[in-house]
DNA sequence: TCCACTTCGCAAACACTGTTCGCAATATAG
DNA sequence: CTATATTGCGAACAGTGTTTGCGAAGTGGA
């Protein structure tokens, strides 16, 4: 019996009581798994990978782990213990930004981070330890409960987002796409785009390209003062 | 030869000037796709599947497509059709907003965007298209074309991670995850979010579920608000 | 000490997947 | 009518996640 489902797997118990001891455990087999993502990327992650680097056959790992997505949830929260907490200054947008140059880091070390967390945001252990950080750090904010979750899920995924684009799939992708903007507007339709490329691209002293990180800290201040802020009045 | 890599598809001729025409056409294969990712998911759309369901063979839609990837490219591009572009009325966010609550609408009818809009944007005509469109509407705003680019790019993550969340991943994982969450305050650590849900939770009247579409509705427009005023003032 | 009992390890098999190859079929241009 | 160019596609290749079945290896109780 491959115990219950629809629990996630943090709430399923790692060894049993009797019988022959395992002979591996969840953090060694997330660890290895780690770092195969980390040197081959996640696509590397299979499960006969994983389980060659441990030594082992492909299907031992299902006495430690019901799926590859049980894997690919242990490895998201894996990263979260990279995370240093430091206690609230009193400015919260500091703290936030400061947590927020952390996430840069941790998903710059794991380029794989940031696709798990914009397509499978699990919630384990050092994901509920920064979650609580986050809202520490909010306690003294007016803002509702709803309004301070919601903003710790847009904080995870804007990070994930800047990361991703400025990562791996950036490269290639991002100059595929600027070949074919390029070509479109070469035909004269897109009036607005033309304009503002052509406004943008001539060395304008004011205009120079940033950083990568201020960009990303810039855009993480906005949407955070942006949502936990009074409401906009809209008709 | 496959045609040039390092081009995305758009810029790659369909038909051929001489020899055999071709028996199909990447609208026809897309729109294939396009239903069986609409009725049984985005893993469902291999590359068997699509051929089957146009009579053909695998191996024929290498003749169309370079790979795989690239009909996903064509899938996420080919549903931007379905936007309808009003002439703006003078007031940006409520322009915008309305493009959101369109794009929440596509979002809905084809449940696998939201993942392909996330994990691989492709800018497309219809990607362009709309990109065009988000500029005319902010064709008077002060904001700079970097910002404004930024904008629509944040404009569309925000929009698939909230879809994303209130449908498919949404149902099992949501509850998965509040499973573990409560499990993980019976312990008695995380003071705060304890203290959070247990305020949220009764029934406060000034704190009543919202409905879906009016949390999207805001979340989009403090975003959008924030990115697009004038810069918060930091140390 | 022995033995039921429980769990672990894992080779082999299954049902898939994306993609390539090679060749026959089919159209067009000259 | 003849190159020539392109399409259609069965078959094969190298992988994938996962299940099954059974032997090995420990543990708790008698």
């Amino acid at each position: 019996m491959p115990a219950e489902s629809s629990h996630p797997i943090w709430m399923r118990l790692e060894a049993a009581a009797a019988g022959r001891p395992p002979g591996h455990s969840r953090a060694e087999i997330t660890a290895a798994a780690i770092t195969i993502a980390d040197r081959e990327g996640l696509e590397a992650v299979s499960m006969r990978r994983v389980a060659a680097a441990l030594g082992t056959g492909a299907a031992s790992l299902y006495r430690y782990v019901d799926n590859r997505e049980d894997l690919l949830d242990l490895m998201s929260d894996a990263v979260g213990a990279e995370y240093v907490y430091r206690a609230p200054t009193g400015d919260w947008l500091t703290d936030l930004l400061e947590l927020g140059e952390q996430a840069r880091a941790i998903l710059r070390r794991h380029p794989w981070l940031a696709f798990l967390l914009l397509t499978r945001p699990a919630l384990g252990p050092n994901g509920l330890a920064l979650l609580e950080h986050f809202l520490e750090t909010l306690a003294s904010h007016p803002a509702s409960a709803a309004a301070k979750i919601e903003a710790f899920a847009i904080f995870s995924a804007t990070s994930a987002l800047f990361m991703q684009n400025e990562l791996s799939g950036g490269a290639g992708r991002q100059h595929r796409n600027a070949a074919y903007l390029r070509q479109a507007l070469a035909t004269g339709s897109h009036r607005r785009l033309g304009e503002l490329l052509e406004a943008g691209a001539p060395a304008d002293p004011s205009q120079h390209v940033r950083d990568p990180a201020d960009r990303y800290r810039d855009i993480l201040a906005r949407i955070l003062t942006g949502l936990l802020s009074p409401p906009p009045d809209l008709g």
